[in-house]
DNA sequence: ACAGTAACCTGTTTGC
DNA sequence: TGCAAACAGGTTACTG
C-alpha cells in the first residue's frame, strides 16, 4: 500500500493530534511484525513527550527525548487516530496511547515494523544506506545518471531501489516512467543524462501531486482520519492493463519485472 | 558491487 | 459451490 505520498499523508494527518502530547500507555497486541516489536517499549515510552514526527523515505520517525520510535507501514499498514476506547480489530497490532486518544497501527499482512532507536536514528541500519529524498534538491537527473553507470537492471527496478532514491514504489515508478516516456524495461545504464533529467522531474511532480491528493487508495489505504486518498483517479497506467492509453489510445501493457507488475504504453514509452 | 530469487504474512480475486 | 492459484502498495536476506 503505502509509498511515499501515503506515508507523508499519514504523517500530516497524525502529527497535529499527537505532537507535544505525553504517552500514557503502549499496547503491543501482536509483536510478530516484519521484526519483533521490542517488548521494553512501554517502559521506554511511558510519560515521555512526543517531540515531533519526521518522515525518512517510507519510515516515520517519532522523536522522544530518549530516542526514536521507527514505524513502517509495509504493504498493508495504516495508522489512525482513534478514541482510546475504540475496540481493537483483528489486525490492530499496536497502540500508542495519549490519554483519551490513541495512535493505532492496523496491518493485515504484518510486513510493517515498529522499532526503537536510541542514539542517532540516521545511523540506524535500516536508514543509514538510504538514498536522497526525491522531493529534496539533492535529488536530480544527474544523481540518477551517475548512479546508473555500470549498472544494467531495468530502469523501473533501478528507481525503486531505496539506495538510489527513497519512496518510489510500484505505483509511482510506473506512473513516472510513463510521464517521462521511458520504457520500464530499458537498461538503466544506457539512458542519457537528458532523459534522466526528465525522469527525475516526473518523479518529483507525481509524488508532489499524489501528496496533494492525500495518496492513492487501491483497496485499504486510509488517511489518519479514515478517509481514502484520491490520487487513484489520476493514475495513467497503473492497474490499467488492456485499457486505452489516455494519450494515444493504444492498450496499456502489463509485464512482470523483478517480481512486480509494471504497466506501460508501448507507443508512448520508448525503449 | 551487482543481479536474481525467496522469504516474511493475510486477504481478495480469478479460473477451473 | 469449492478449491487452488495468482496477485496485492515493501524490503531484507541470501545466493551466485
Amino acid at each position: 500500500m503505502p509509498e511515499l505520498p501515503e506515508v507523508e499523508t499519514t504523517r500530516r494527518g497524525i502529527q497535529p493530534h499527537v505532537q507535544g502530547k505525553t504517552v500514557t500507555g503502549v499496547l503491543i497486541r501482536q509483536p510478530r511484525l516484519r521484526w519483533l516489536v521490542p517488548e521494553e517499549l512501554p517502559q521506554l515510552l511511558k510519560r515521555r513527550k512526543l517531540k515531533h514526527i519526521e518522515r525518512r523515505g517510507k519510515y516515520l520517525l517519532l522523536h522522544f527525548s530518549n530516542g526514536c520510535l521507527l514505524l513502517h507501514l509495509g504493504m498493508s499498514g495504516s495508522l489512525r487516530i482513534l478514541p482510546t476506547s475504540t475496540p481493537a480489530g483483528k489486525h490492530d497490532h499496536f497502540d500508542l496511547v495519549f490519554g483519551q486518544q490513541c495512535l493505532r497501527l492496523h496491518d493485515p499482512r504484518r510486513f510493517g515494523a515498529v522499532l526503537w532507536s536510541d542514539g542517532c536514528v540516521e545511523q540506524h541500519p535500516l536508514l543509514k544506506n538510504l538514498g536522497p529524498e526525491p522531493l529534496s534538491d539533492c535529488f536530480h537527473g544527474a544523481h540518477l545518471f551517475r548512479h546508473s553507470r555500470n549498472r544494467r537492471v531495468a530502469v523501473k527496478q533501478f528507481i525503486m531501489d531505496s539506495k538510489v532514491v527513497v519512496g518510489v514504489g510500484n505505483i509511482y515508478a510506473s506512473e513516472a516512467l510513463f510521464q517521462a516516456g521511458i520504457s520500464p524495461n530499458r537498461n538503466c545504464g544506457r539512458i542519457s543524462a537528458r532523459r534522466y533529467e526528465k525522469l527525475a522531474l516526473a518523479i518529483k511532480e507525481i509524488l508532489a501531486t499524489a501528496i496533494e491528493c492525500g495518496g492513492t487508495t487501491l483497496q485499504d489505504f486510509v488517511q489518519a482520519d479514515g478517509n481514502p486518498g484520491y490520487f487513484a483517479q489520476e493514475l495513467q497506467v497503473y492497474g490499467r492493463e488492456g485499457e486505452p492509453c489516455l494519450v494515444c489510445g493504444k492498450a496499456i501493457q502489463r509485464k512482470t519485472l523483478g517480481q512486480r507488475s509494471s504497466y506501460y504504453c508501448s507507443h508512448c514509452q520508448k525503449h
